[in-house]
DNA sequence: AGTTGAGCCGAAAGCGTTTTCGGTTGACAC
DNA sequence: GTGTCAACCGAAAACGCTTTCGGCTCAACT
């Protein structure tokens, strides 16, 4: 049972050589059919399994793409990352490839990494998420020559690969929702403007303010950290306002979690007096009180793509510039985003009551 | 630039021969400090970077080790995927050692990944998670002659690794910290006794009860799924016992997050007339109202330890069942466990005020 | 002086594939 | 009967490294 098996003993066994098994096994077409078909069938038969280092080192292929892991921030948006590498390993492994993670500790390290792979080739392709919109790791990475694909764009990606999803439609779909509601005075909070997603989201929601008729108050433009903290902050300002809005996109569903707090801090309910939609679409979202009214953005596949692309890239047959695509967020409707409040302006007794029952559920 | 660098070159460069210049470069003493020293300086200069899969395919080693990732359950349990990865391929970096990860779609699939691996040896240990308590895996990789430790003990981990937080431990805590405020009536909402892990906590729960001097109460014993409604039935039905408990130990944060709508439909605030406390220390859970009191584990450390462990076997440095180590899980104390309400005994009043102020920060 | 042995290095045989390049058939047309 | 062209297959050279084995040199010991 310990036998090395290899191309050998399939060729004793049949009387050929090597390298005729080795290209029944490949499919050449310079192969006869009926050998094609022996060779497979003693394979089978010996659980053959060809040795990988030894065909990836003739071959001068690696089969291997490498997933960068976004430094950890301490947040929780890391949510994605099993999504997202399942949906990368599944198509991977279907073509026969491997899927390796890589987790830079900092900034130094992940160029050093870069710069070990352009050398040792031994990961022929990459993908990267968390994009900054100017990300050095574009021009890092292809002046390396280093195939890559990056999930979210940057400044820098003009003609790189990308998958991304358009943020900006989702907030200008998120902003006109809240109108068709009859909101009027629509704020965001947005996110640090490193990231790129967190400009793409401010846009859109300029852009769904005009779009509706409404005008951009400036006030109404708030700016965070991507945190609970952060959310609250805002919003507390947003509350401080001689006329605060009475409807909020939030950059995130942690920075919306912490805007609702403070809503209700301020003696307010969320999705009553003031309406609120997040983007993530975190599953926690729907067991808050109420449950919060969010974007959801396709992830597996959007890993499996990452990977296909990224495969036709590293074989050669296509060019980055060309796999560039955008995916869509689409609206959860849970609680938070409802009719302005009608009510006692003032607002200030208490509202106890769950203002719905969509509790725990995903609308897909 | 594009000179096929090699150990070749640096031979040449140097006048030695090629087996000179790889046994300087992986420090075997019968090479002499001066000539390791002059083949290192011009490895670095040339940029010198060892082909992987040439000196794998000669040293028969892989140095790569696979994570395989839980199956998807829809639960964001997948929060420590992040963390762990980012601590096992840490310390697998450096050793020089490759993370890859595995997405077995169904058991099947997982069989085979299992045997493919066991023949073509590109990966030479396995790192798993999400243990029953009968886990077959256990056995098949055995069988398989596969190096692997999990994450999370089973029935038929005995003697192979492991490396698990002590949840009975962590439970016999969190039920007497409960019992230490006051508590007489402590329930469990538990986890499916498929699960390893679920059984221990529920041991831990029963142990905890004893010794504080406390009796065991069977309908006090409740098991339900993971999730957000299963720990919201769960404790629905704890509220309609003639004696509901004053306090309620929950398998995880997100059952936790169900009991404690299930309190507030019932009229009551979590943490007031009924305490809680979770277990897995979610991020999230600081963002609750009130902010939810649960046990956090290591996550990061956990991921470098595996990684550790694995080597080490993989290298015949040591035993499979030498490698056993139990983590520690830490009190996380935020507001939903508190002395028994001494209030209204009906308590159907509204209770909008919060209770407390630690929000949204850990207490490590 | 001869012997021993440590210290240092080169030669060469792999590791298990892939892939190029010819070579051998047999069929078919001229 | 010569030539041609497919269709098939084998030989052999990589791929870039590791590792065993033996050989040489020079100091140290007898």
């Amino acid at each position: 049972m310990e036998e090395p098996k290899g191309l050998k003993v399939i060729a004793e066994r049949l009387n050929l050589s090597e390298s005729t098994v080795s290209r029944a096994l490949n499919d050449y077409r310079d192969i006869s059919a009926r050998t094609k078909a022996r060779v497979r069938d003693v394979a089978e038969e010996l659980g053959y399994e060809p040795n990988t280092h030894a065909r990836r080192l003739a071959s001068g292929k690696s089969d291997t793409i490498g997933y960068v892991l976004p430094k950890q921030d301490g947040q929780l948006t890391e949510t994605f990352l099993g999504e997202l590498m399942a949906g990368m390993a599944k198509t991977l492994a279907g073509c026969g490839w491997d899927l390796m993670v890589l987790a830079p500790q900092s900034s130094e390290d992940e160029l050093a990494i870069f710069k070990k792979i352009a050398r040792a080739r031994h990961v022929s392709g990459l993908i990267i998420s968390r994009t900054y919109i100017d990300d050095p790791r574009f021009r890092i990475l292809q002046d390396l020559k280093i195939p890559f694909v990056s999930h979210g764009r940057s400044n820098e990606s003009a003609n790189s690969a990308w998958l991304d999803v358009d943020n900006e439609l989702a907030f200008v779909e998120m902003t006109s929702y809240l109108a068709s509601l009859g909101h009027r005075r629509i704020a965001h909070i947005g996110g640090a403007p490193v990231y790129n997603f967190a400009r793409q989201r401010a846009d859109g929601w300029k852009r769904g303010l005009k779009d509706s008729g409404l005008k951009e108050v400036a006030d109404y433009a708030e700016s965070t950290e991507l945190s609970f903290e952060g959310g609250n902050a805002a919003m507390k300002r947003l509350l401080a306002l001689d006329e605060p809005p009475t409807a909020v996109c939030c950059v995130s569903d942690v920075v919306a979690i912490g805007a609702m707090r403070a809503i209700r801090d301020a003696g307010y309910l969320p999705g009553r007096e003031i309406s609120l939609v997040g983007y993530d679409g975190l599953e926690i979202g729907s067991l808050l009180d109420p449950p919060l009214t969010t974007m959801s953005q396709p992830l597996q596949s959007a890993g499996s793509r990452l990977a296909e692309m990224l495969i036709t890239i590293v074989e050669g047959k296509s060019m980055p510039a060309d796999n560039q695509e955008l995916f869509r967020a689409s609206l959860v409707r849970r609680s938070t985003a409802n009719p302005p409040f009608e009510g006692v302006p003032e607002g200030r007794e208490k509202h106890r009551q769950s203002i719905n029952s969509n509790v725990g559920g995903f609308e897909s």
